[in-house]
RNA sequence: AAAGCAGACCGCCUUAUCGCUGCUCAUUAUUGAGUAGAGGAAAGUCCGAACACCAUAGUGCAGCAUAGUGGCUAACGGCCACCGAUCGUGAGGUCAGGAAAAGUGCAACAGAAAGAAUGUACAGGUCAUGCUGUAGUGAAAUCAGGUAAACUCUAUGCGGUGCAAUGCCAUGUAAACCGGUGCUUGAGUGCGGCACGCACAAUAUCGGAGGGUAGGCAGCUAAAGUGUCAUGGUAACAUGACAUUCAGAUAAAUGAUAAGGGUUUCAUGUAUUUGAAAUACAGAAUUCGGCUUACAGGUCUGCUUUUUUU
């Protein structure tokens, strides 16, 4: 069964995921996650560190690049759906291998996590 | 040929694989197919408008902006032409280019003295005196001086807030509580000044503490649109004909990877081979017209000066 990645888009959401939601970090990535009714997910690259919207894009497309790369492990994973976003903190100007690895074992790490959760 | 001036334009391409957003058509409750998908500055948010609401936005003050003349434009603080000043051999560049007999202020150095008037030398003149001339300092010395990127004055223009405008739908609550003001003899409100005026105004309004919502649709992209040609005009621009439909996202689509090829520079080399490096500034957010700033590299057009050749 396909499972469908919707984007979170609702301000509230978003707003307590950062409040409530635990996260996982893996420089130059952290990763805030919380249990919901449908995956979904978001990107965000804070604005004092990339002046120039030119560079915010840049680093946003290659998070959600990595993201689609690391869907099937999480969709195929059986657990329960939830709302995540991930940040980029670091400083410079990263490749698309530095995300994809970083992201990588971030997510190793995230699924492990939630699968402590459920079976709590 | 070299150096330079002005204007216009381009600003990486191709293929494959994996994706993103809108629309259309299928299929159906999950996909598939087709198609379109960032810029010359999308930027700064500095001007001007359209559009929306507040009174069809009114009067005075305050405040702000502009400043040769004429034209263009929806409008402008923009653009074009001409005049003037100024810089350049020149093509051309630059200009905060209204008023100094309304008033106030300011002026380094030099100089006796800088806006107050008057000193020295020589000469002239007088009853007498800087009364007159010349010399001397300076950009300027009584001349209706200079200065308005000093106040000021004059002329002209300007209401405010912005698409988070605004309208509708959905969801939810609290017409609860405390304090102030006011109830037709008028508190307050009408989105930053003051006064007037106008409109609304009593289950009203302001403040406190607290609760709820912050989702969707419209606005939202066919327009002062874009391209070509013709005509008028020195030009900005206008008129006409034909063709054309060209992003609409909302934690915000327009991308990632690989291979090949361009272009430029450097080295090697000397029938353009091989290698390396570089490939800019920068990302739509209601929409237009400008201005300003950033920009690897390149193309085209017109013109100027110098030198050489004929």
């Amino acid at each position: 069964m396909k499972t469908k990645l919707g984007r979170l888009k609702k301000e509230k959401l978003i707003g307590a995921l950062f409040d409530k939601g635990a996260s996982i970090k893996k420089f130059p990535l952290i990763l805030f996650y919380a249990p919901s009714a449908e995956w979904q997910s978001g990107v965000s690259v804070s604005k004092k560190l990339f002046k120039r919207a030119v560079d915010r894009n840049r680093i946003k497309r290659l998070l959600r690049g990595a993201i689609k790369q690391q869907w099937p492990r999480v969709s195929s994973f059986n657990v329960g759906p939830s709302n995540f976003m991930i940040l980029y903190i670091g400083k410079t100007m990263p490749d698309f291998e530095a995300i994809d690895q970083a992201a990588n074992t971030l997510f190793d790490k995230f699924l492990e996590r939630i699968k402590n959760h459920e079976n709590e």
